[in-house]
RNA sequence: GGGGUUGUAGUUCAGCCGGUUAGAACGCCGGCCUGUCACGCCGGAGGCCGCGGGUUCGAGUCCCGUCAACCCCGCCA
């Protein structure tokens, strides 16, 4: 048994993308799936494919009958093998539009390595086929050229993440699956212990904890490219199984982290596409908030939203929401005046709503101060406050609770940008978003939860606020990296002393008891000579659907889920062997 | 949990104001064709109109429910 560092391995010559005019008259052998054959009666072609490309294979009078023969037999998508002589084609015959279209294999012998059933869509098919097709026949779906390059480029995405993290010294590291439970955060993943009747495993919804202990255990330096498991609905950026490239640093602070993980981006970008990344702007969730009223901003164009100080205005949907201790905002639409129909603003104005506004305000600019619309009926001066407004303009304006001013607002930003063109392509704007507030108000549950973690380490000079009841002004050492709209990798650095974790336990209403019972083996371990530490978590999935130019997170991995979190192919999830249950101490319910 | 779009042949779709035998293209099967590259030509097979209920003399079409795919809100530390 031979050892193959590189090059040719198997009986295959070259693969079916790679033959051009200076191989003509060499001797090769292709194997591959028929992509499409056009049968002319005497002359007859088979366009071979890989995933490197399409060689076509040219029968003629001059091809063995024993070729012939199977040629005729052969069906879309069968899997043949080809031993031929490679070909200049005639010049009007040559396809510039093929990178393999200046040659065809004249073939000398021709065999079926495997037949296929007739296929639901092929590879080669025209018409779009439903997502549920494709999912259901996902080893269909994959031979095309579009997805073999997502996997491609994640394949190099990865790899240039291993090689850039190992050369900064940074150890893989593997941790568990199966681990337990914790609260805060997303909805678990739950597995049965056999061996323990009625205790569960949970599935990681993040390495955190584990990290932060490989820290204390004197690793200096962690990532590992992992799956992370959220039982939450899905989204377009979203699957209840995901992938991260996990990073924790000792002795490191906020900037150490957030270099690192620039250099990782611009080296990932460097690598897949041979893109220099701009420098990455840096701006507090605050600033964030106020000038694109969401935390992702997307850099990529203008329409920023300026805060109104109406305070003074009468104008009675205004004063209202401010009455209320709301806040106005605008955002200006340059040269929108003309060309934005009342049908379109009913609908920029229906997906403001979805976010809890009341609805929209709008006013088009025309010459001096006259304005046509319900902005029209504000008070001049008021109106004139709004900067940056010229003639021809459309103004927007939402008022009400600051958070859905700013959620409404911001979302509409984007959309409003996409359908009016405003989108560059293939731009990549990166910004990190820093400074936020470690703790928001739940509703629901009445009482502070983590806005990243409960091991996100406050400020410094924010600590002594802890137990004070200033909780809304603690500001955290946590940073988001952001790409065109995506959170794309997420972070802080970490509270390594057991007392200031355990006041932000106790600021999240869990008891010193309750954190003992939950998380006693952190706390245990960050009193046992714990460094300073700090990490951060990109979602890979997201970096490469921007490396790929989609905006859908299925199109980049390999076997992904419905919006209702199942497997349309493999089929799950599904029921099991009540005997499999019983084994497991567990009784279905439904 | 909520809202929206879609669901008709293997696939992508059309199907009018409710009317008699539900169409097209591609694919599939058979035949023809010596330079195709979305090959072309002739012929053929192929339908639980997502599923269940209702209205009606009559439902692919209208109504109610339900399931599924997709998008969004909530949710996602």
């Amino acid at each position: 048994m031979s050892e193959h560092v590189e090059g040719r391995i198997g009986r295959r010559t070259h693969n079916a993308g790679a033959l051009r005019a200076g191989n003509a008259g060499e001797t090769v052998l292709l194997q591959g799936w028929v992509h499409a054959i056009r049968d002319a009666g005497g002359v007859m072609f088979i366009l071979l494919r890989d995933r490197h490309g399409l060689t076509q294979v040219t029968l003629d009078e001059t091809a063995p009958e024993a070729a012939w023969e199977v040629a005729r037999r052969v069906r879309l998508e069968w899997v043949v093998e080809v031993e031929g002589v490679v070909a200049r084609r005639a010049e009007a015959a040559v396809n510039p539009d093929m990178p393999t279209g200046e040659i065809e294999v004249r073939p000398t012998r021709l065999a079926v390595l495997s037949a296929s059933r007739p296929l639901p869509f092929t590879p080669g098919t025209q018409a779009p086929v439903s997502e549920q097709v494709r999912l259901q026949h996902r080893y269909i779906d994959l031979r095309r050229p579009e997805l073999q390059r997502n996997l491609l480029i994640r394949h190099r995405a990865a790899q240039a993440a291993r090689r850039y993290l190992d050369r900064l010294g940074f150890l893989e590291i593997e941790t568990p699956v199966l681990t337990r439970s914790t609260p805060e955060g997303a909805r678990d993943y739950l597995v049965p212990s056999r061996v323990h009747p009625g205790e569960w495993f949970a599935l990681p919804q993040s390495p955190q904890i584990f990290k932060q202990i490989l820290m204390v255990a004197g690793c200096d330096r962690y990532f590992q490219i992992v799956k992370c498991f959220r039982d939450e609905d899905l989204r377009a950026d979203r699957q209840p199984e995901f992938t991260q490239i996990d990073i924790e640093m000792s002795f490191a602070d906020r900037d150490a982290v957030m270099a690192v993980a620039e250099g990782l981006a611009r080296h990932v970008w460097r690598e897949v596409l041979g893109v220099e990344l701009e420098p990455f702007a840096v701006l507090s969730y605050a600033e964030a908030m106020r000038r694109f009223g969401v935390d992702k901003p997307d850099l990529r164009f203008g329409l920023e939203l300026a805060e109104l100080d109406w305070g003074a205005t009468g104008f009675r949907v205004v004063r209202g929401a401010l009455d209320a201790g709301g806040i106005a905002k605008a955002m200006v639409v340059p040269g929108a005046a003309g060309d934005t129909s009342r049908k379109t603003l009913d609908a920029w104005t229906e997906f403001a709503r979805r976010y809890g506004l009341g609805g929209l305000l709008w006013g088009k600019v025309k010459e001096g101060d006259a304005w046509s619309g319900p902005l029209g009926k504000v008070e001049a001066e008021l109106r004139a406050g709004i900067p940056g407004v010229s003639p021809g303009d459309l103004v927007l304006v939402a008022a009400g609770p600051a958070a859905a001013v700013n959620a409404g607002l911001g979302n509409l930003r984007n959309h409003v940008a996409r359908e009016r063109g405003l989108v560059p392509e293939g731009v990549f704007r990166f910004a990190w978003v820093v400074d936020f507030p470690a703790f928001e108000w739940d509703e629901e549950a009445g009482r502070w939860v983590a806005l990243h973690h409960p091991f996100t380490a406050p400020k410094p000079e924010h600590v002594a606020l802890l137990g004070t009841g200033r909780e809304a002004e603690v500001l955290s050492d946590a940073y988001d990296l952001v790409c065109n709209g995506y959170e794309v990798a997420g972070g802080s650095v970490r509270i390594h002393d057991g007392e200031v974790q355990r006041k932000v336990f106790a600021a999240l209403g869990m008891d010193a008891e309750e954190a003992r019972a939950r998380f006693g083996f952190l706390l245990d371990a960050l009193a046992s000579g714990a460094p300073p530490h700090g990490g951060i978590a990109a979602g890979f999935d997201r970096w490469v659907m921007l490396l790929a130019g989609t905006d859908n997170i299925r199109d980049v991995i390999a076997f992904p889920k419905t919006t209702t979190a199942q497997d349309l192919m493999a089929g799950a999830p599904a029921p099991v062997d009540p005997e499999q249950l019983a084994e497991l101490h567990v009784r279905n319910t439904v």
